[in-house]
DNA sequence: CGTAGACTTGACCTGCGTCAACGTGTGTGG
DNA sequence: CCACACACGTTGACGCAGGTCAAGTCTACG
């Protein structure tokens, strides 16, 4: 039961305490939810698209994207997902998939029944709105992504998505400037709506610049403040809502 | 009180009712909200982007467009939103806004306080979840959006569009073969991710190709089958969960 | 030590952007 | 009701970011 047990949901419970204000009974119902443990090996679709769901799938450790398919079968992923989120939880009100999910690496998913996860919403209605803020979150990233793929240059892009990982793995607070990052080129490509061809261009001029150095599994930052720049990066979408009135309950009434 | 009555939120409650149960009970209390009807002129930007907002915004009738900028302040629009739709029903749980809504014409909104819709959100657990529903597919939305503007060509991205307005335009079931879309080329740009210019010479060869007419303030859809098959759009995404079993209740426990 | 995947690089191509000119429709004021 | 203006639509000429094709090279792993 300990922070590190990994089939835990600690770490959940941390990240929806990052936006949400929760009581100690709340977080202990959140904590008991029954989980299923299952290993999935890298590069896998666990969850295809306008699949039936039928439950949450909460990442302990690994890392997974989210895609949708065109005609001719070339991907767009939309989003990644790190330890700590609850991928698809979305799916516990619209059980059908709007897109498949992949891992990226080894993954360790901690499968949670809807059942389980509306009976708590129903008991907790402030747990219900923790958790519809925290897919809120989601679909202010994935926004973001809309202007990040319309609207910028390749460089443009590979930068914005380098700063937004590191603020996401950092825990929202610190930036790091150094992490785990099991992407290859080709899933690059295939999140900024590019070719690998022109990805490995473009990652090869960032490093030239000293902005970053992107390798099979890792990134590492150089310089922080030209590549927030280059990728036209503000972090206030990620983290705009961590102040205490926006934490205000529901039960509140405001 | 009729439903013409255009300072009342009953088309509001038609659009949760093809999703979720709710008792007479529950649609009392919705259409109970206290609203404050506004009307904006075309063109004007009424939420600003990162701005703190204290209401959600219904649309009685008009057009409106979510968008997001870059620095050098050009647009990417990542959602259009028809009367009937609750814009910014995310915003309850997290007030910060994702980005600016501006009108695309002249429009009457109702607003609707945080707070009313909050202390519903409370009291009726299935409420909150066929308003969490109704931003989840906003969400799926979105992610169809990030996939056409990343990984599909010019007449692609137009097709999709006119496609997925023809659909929500005609209430989920009928496909309106001809519709009013107050949206300039240049608009239309923004939203699809290229400039003008192209939007202007791939209109030209969707109507030479006899798919789709598209004026100032219309669209005429010629030949559907061909127009879906151009935009590789698939409604599933829109209209997936009218199913019974999707629309289960949170209460159900199931 | 071999093999399969990923990364790199070059040469060439094209869809779309850019710039610029001109046509057209619509709304306003005289 | 007309005239003007301004915003929008249309079209051509040209350039370039990024796509495509193809030939390597590197690296992890059995």
């Amino acid at each position: 039961m300990s922070r590190s047990d990994p089939t835990n949901l600690q770490p959940f419970v941390d990240r929806l305490l990052a936006r949400s204000v929760l009581t100690p009974d709340e977080i202990q119902a959140i904590l008991a939810l029954p989980v299923h443990p299952v290993e999935v090996r890298g590069q896998t679709d666990f969850v295809q698209v306008n699949e039936k769901t039928s439950c949450a799938c909460f990442i302990a450790s690994g890392m997974v994207a989210r895609f949708g398919e065109t005609r001719d079968g070339q991907r767009q992923i939309t989003a990644f997902h790190i330890p700590g989120d609850m991928v698809d939880l979305n799916s516990v009100v619209r059980p059908i998939a709007v897109g498949g999910l992949t891992t990226l690496c080894n993954t360790t998913i901690l499968e949670v029944p809807h059942t389980a996860i509306r009976a708590l919403a129903v008991r907790y209605p402030a747990v219900a709105e923790a958790f519809w803020r925290d897919t809120m979150l989601d679909a202010a990233i994935l926004m973001q992504w809309v202007v990040n793929v319309g609207k910028q240059r390749a460089k443009t892009r590979l930068a914005h998505i380098f700063c937004e990982m590191a603020i996401r793995l950092g825990g929202d607070r610190q930036i790091l400037q150094e992490y785990d990052f099991p992407v290859s080129q080709e899933r690059l490509a295939e999140a900024a709506g590019m070719t690998g061809v022109h990805v490995n261009r473009s990652l090869k001029a960032l490093r030239e610049e000293g902005l970053v150095t992107v390798k099979r599994y890792s990134v590492k930052i150089h310089d922080w403040q030209r590549l927030a720049q280059t990728g036209e990066f503000e972090a206030d979408y990620l983290v705009a809502d961590t102040g205490t009135d926006r934490r205000a309950r529901l039960l509140a009434g405001d």
